[in-house]
DNA sequence: TTGTATGCGTTATCAC
DNA sequence: GTGATAACGCATACAA
């Protein structure tokens, strides 16, 4: 009762393989005949089953997004589900379907990556969230399978990524407090292991030599709460804030409007709610959308064309309220 | 080389069907050959490949849930990914995978429903952002396809939803307001062909007559800037404000704010940055993650029991700063 | 250019 | 309790 190939082989008076081909070759089949099958197929809404060409053709046309667990912020962060968003409808454009999922708390980080790989559920990762040393890229580089990075390390340069100029962005806000008037900035950079961080260090630490001011690094979590706390344990140490996150941010700014201490803050992102709270928050932006549809180009082109992509984009300076100083 | 379930037989030296049925029915294989396959199974680390079952069983373990283009503002919405997190992780434990994806702008809006079930690419589909007239559920109902909506509508009472009560939601919001002093609320609700925005209007409606206030319902569209230019719009003519959502709750605030005004303020939702802000936000708490686990879980048991099943979950009354009136 | 035939890796039906 | 075998729906090597 289900309309497949063979049915509609039937009705145009041909070959399965010769529909087959009408949908995967056309131009293997002569004008005549590629009509005829064409005109079968849109009349009964013919469209193949999934399933059997991924059997038959060994790709599933999917790719998996995993989460980790310990990555668990993004889903509080309001950027995440843009990103995701714009890789989902990149991907779709390109034939590709997105998969999305987290690991088990218990488990250990690559098990997802490995259920997948064996079940033959997916055509590709894109990895988030990448560490200075890696073992998802470890594995899926050992059994062969395709992935993207969204970020860049010093250890896997030979990989397909996405990246934002995170050394740039760090760069510029160091330059802004610089101009502000700040000498002892607080830096609250997110987790030492991601290499992101680094990347930041390494621009904020370069704006400094330059600039002629001091910092202090401390590692927060990307969430309010580590904002806050950071700010708070280190009151009176610094007079300005560097925030890895706009979410950082925030919470700096509570912290500092707990105390009554106003000095410039300047955050990372442009979340969409960076415009819209009070102070409005000096950032840097970064092109999350882009960088969405850049994580799926770039993985469907490693897959089809076996072709390695690099993409590092440009970040941006948006200055508002939260850096104005009121001495 | 790909290892298999006839390489597994033979090693085992049983047949295929047996080797199916100690991954299957285990109960109907022999304790001794059962214990043989399994050791062979664990020692070759085989996985079943889930394309060539998918095609055989007619079951692809995959469910989607396809963002309405028209619901854009999900992807900027904290709570929008913890909802995906949770229900991600639940289908994961029953045995499922979740396809995310948005449909395109151009496009009619069951066009991707269509595309997914012809393609027999998914079991089910969650259902999100549920209007009063819901094509979406016109469609699978007729197709007899599975599906669990979030939220609920008076048209479709034989369906499997999850929601939460959103008519007590606004009830106690209202009562608090009216505790509050106010008797002029202005209640800067979701879009009108949203059965959600219904539920609370009525909820509110019910606090109105009950506690003698009067209110001036507008429609927003659940972001900040909708609550930020209804506020402004109508300035002068409430004295509190309900919110059906805390971004919108928040642009109030902020246009208040500028106005230099003082006035209770209550959202709906309670996301994660709401006791960040500042003032703080009282609102109406909403179990998110729950929602997102029952619409996994009662999807799941219409899909393998045929049963339907209907959830709605309690909320719950934050009270914070921004109802504490200063006049 | 088109058709025939085979197999992708499973599960399920039927015998034994 | 176990095995042989036929599908599931499609794509492709090979033959014509």
């Amino acid at each position: 009762m289900n309309i497949n190939i063979s049915k509609i082989a039937k009705m145009a008076r041909v070959s399965t393989a010769t529909v087959s081909r009408v949908i995967n070759n056309p131009e293997k089949v002569s004008a005549k005949t590629r009509e005829r099958v064409e005109s079968v197929i849109s009349k009964l809404g013919y469209v193949p089953n999934q399933q059997a060409r991924s059997l038959r053709s060994q790709q599933t046309k999917m790719i998996a997004i995993i989460v980790p667990h310990s990555a668990d912020y993004l889903f509080t962060y309001p950027y995440f589900s843009i990103f995701l968003r714009e890789t989902s409808l990149e991907l779709s454009r390109l034939g590709y379907h997105l998969i999305l999922t987290t690991d088990e708390p218990h488990n250990s980080v690559i098990d997802t990556y490995r259920v997948f790989t064996d079940k033959r559920l997916v055509d590709g990762f894109v990895v988030l969230d990448l560490k200075n040393e890696d073992e998802r890229v470890d594995f899926l580089k050992l059994r062969n399978i395709p992935f993207v990075a969204v970020g860049r390390n010093e250890k896997d340069k030979d990989i397909s990524f996405v990246d934002t100029d995170n050394e740039g962005g760090a760069y510029l806000a160091g330059k802004h407090l610089a101009r502000k008037g700040c000498s002892h900035v607080l830096f609250i950079n997110g987790p030492a292991d991601q290499s992101v961080s680094l990347w930041r260090e390494r621009g904020f630490q370069k704006a400094a030599q330059e600039m002629n001011f001091t910092f202090l690094g401390r590692n927060g979590d990307f969430v309010e709460k580590s904002g806050f706390e950071i700010t708070k344990k280190h009151l009176g140490q610094f007079d300005g804030i560097f925030a890895a996150s706009d979410l950082m941010a925030i919470g700096a700014l509570k912290a500092l409007r707990e105390e009554g201490v106003s000095l410039p803050v300047v955050g990372f992102d442009d979340i969409p709610i960076s415009s819209d709270v009070s102070p409005s928050l000096t950032t840097i932006h970064q092109p999350i959308d882009e960088v969405g549809r850049r994580a799926a180009i770039n993985l469907i082109r490693l897959i089809s064309e076996d072709h390695t992509e690099t993409t590092i984009l440009p970040v941006e300076l948006i200055v508002r309220e939260s850096s104005e100083v009121k001495r």
